[in-house]
DNA sequence: CTGAAAGCGCTTACAG
DNA sequence: CTGAAAGCGCTTACAG
């Protein structure tokens, strides 16, 4: 066991609060005595001891608000596994966290859960944001006025005063997809993207780095689209249809969103399944079962957990032990996966 | 902030101590009284706070031994990392971590170790172990006559009573390349494996895994090897020179362990380096540059900091909250990495 | 079988 | 500017 406060205190001649003042820079105390006091901590080793701390602490209760977006889907559900997760943990540390989840996606329910957060009270927010004027002019206002932290989480907002984004950065993610996909066709062909939707801009950015990546690097594939499907089965498939009659040579297809069934089957319905080289994203609905009988060849995907895991972390050791986060910009790992690296359970 | 035993105790008209011995079953306690308090502690929704438990149990100090192998190279810096910041976790929960690093591999440093160990009083142990018949017997006489449950991780050792592993699968890892390499080929050519040590089992595993694989699923591939270059790059480079000369028509090479320096070298000098499709494991010493400059395709490896973080954690929740790990085979996560999936710092 | 009290390491009003 | 004391929620000897 460690040194402790009270040792401090003896060692010094001072009381346990004068050491608490000193060491935490509490201010009430003559500098001298503070510089001793912290020299001779320094020299015995101490660390304080989180239990001790938070156990203290835990009459002044913080309170971490979490706004989800679109938490139906089964991403985001993945998501609130984490935020549960993180939840227990601050729980046991004596804190509390209130998860609002809003089942689509909405500007005016954004609005209101931030606005709900407040009057409970929260000591900051994380939350799945939306690019519109509105909520960012109200996320400056929560950091500005009411000094509430806000994080952003999932997809960011650029130009606002938001403490930290935690998500993927989609172009990389598109650039990771163009690499297996130049290494899989061998450099040339025809390759399809296939994309959700025309306006989020983490698909647009996937697609984007898609394209860089293979004109930059693969300059013999030649890539065809996007088609948008919605992430809709039969429109996935249809589109996939589409292709392979006007393109009967089509070597990949790279699917940035959820539409995996949809693709597969037309694939196999023109027994083209694993030939044409199909890489896909994320290791939600069908893709890891798609990825074991072979009709995807690679899932890029990211860890949904610590989406929602590391948001509420940051944000209570930000209130809790006043740590900063680590950078502005906290990119979750790009995952390949083939069928050989699917994690059990 | 949830219910305190303090209200139990006040609701069922008895102490604090008596709420204590019912909910947590200490006995000396008159069965109805016990019955009757649970009853209430439920209907209240009482969960313990863990910041009290763990303050007032601190007194007990946990104590959790580490003997790490090989202490010195690069992958067990990083385990040694994970260890570290489990340390300091435990440490702030009032628990110690005490760690023993073996430089090389030596059976009678280890057993020492664990002597060592046992005289400081831990009440578990987490070691990377040696596949060694005195060892195993000393694994097993710990957990059953000195009741100190032991943990294996990085490697593991069959048959014994060790209470689980922390690891990679090997066989796996060679599987997942070999669903690589037939990818990156077009499933025809030959490719050659270029190994570590004939007696590593983990090294060996993944080459069976690699060759098994290849033989299932890629049977147009052609398997050489494996050599064996005791991951030093002289040797490996002497190696791939040979192969180039023998096998002009070479189509890849899978690196089980270091050497990638010496392969890489040798197929720059005869201008194949990106020609010759080439996987390597590990996450260290030139691998991400290699592979940033396209002489390396595909990385395979592991997460070494969960490597030494998960196994002291293990132990810790076992001693502190008798929570039984899992599974038995803990294996962890295999990583497949491009140029572009490299995290960042 | 049960209770009263002390203690784990820290923080925080409250006096002075 | 500094100290003495109470308190956070739990466990654990010690009496009875």
């Amino acid at each position: 066991m460690g040194v402790t406060i009270r040792q401090i205190a003896e060692a010094a001649g001072v009381s346990r609060g004068t050491v608490d003042r000193a060491l935490n820079n509490r201010g009430r105390i003559r500098p001298e005595v503070a510089e001793r006091i912290r020299r001779i901590a320094k020299d015995m080793g101490y660390r304080p001891n989180q239990l001790g701390r938070a156990l203290s602490m835990s009459k002044n209760n913080i309170k971490i608000g979490v706004i989800l977006q679109s938490a139906e889907t089964p991403f985001m559900k993945e998501v609130l596994k984490g935020v549960e997760e993180a939840r227990e943990e601050v729980d046991s540390l004596g804190g509390t966290v209130l998860v609002c989840k809003i089942p689509h996606i909405s500007q005016s329910d954004t609005l209101s859960a931030m606005e709900f957060m407040r009057e409970e009270g929260v000591s900051a927010i994380a939350m799945v944001p939306m690019d519109e004027k509105e909520v960012k002019e109200r996320i400056n206002l929560f950091v500005e006025e009411y000094h509430i932290p806000v994080l952003t989480f999932n997809s960011d907002v650029k130009d606002t005063r938001r403490l930290c984004f935690v998500g993927q950065n989609a172009f990389q993610c598109g650039r990771a997809a163009a690499g297996l996909m130049g290494e899989l066709t061998g450099g040339k062909g025809q390759v399809a993207v296939i994309s959700g939707y025309r306006a989020n801009t983490s698909l647009s950015d996937r697609v984007l780095g898609f394209q860089t990546e293979i004109g930059k690097k693969y300059p013999g594939v030649q890539v065809l689209g996007p088609e948008y499907c919605y992430e809709e089965n039969p429109k996935a498939r249809q589109i996939t249809e589409e292709l392979l009659k006007t393109y009967p040579d089509l070597k990949g297809i790279y699917l940035t969103s959820h539409g995996e069934e949809g693709v597969c089957t037309a694939l196999k319905n023109c027994g083209k399944a694993g030939k044409i080289k199909m890489i896909a994203n994320d290791f939600m609905g069908k893709n890891y079962q798609l990825l074991k009988e072979g009709s995807i060849h690679f899932l890029i995907g990211q860890d949904a957990r610590i989406q929602g895991y590391e948001p509420v972390m940051i944000l209570f050791r930000l209130l809790f032990r006043g740590e900063e986060p680590e950078r502005e910009l906290q990119y979750t790992e790009i995952y390949i996966r083939n069928e050989y690296t699917i994690p059990e359970v």
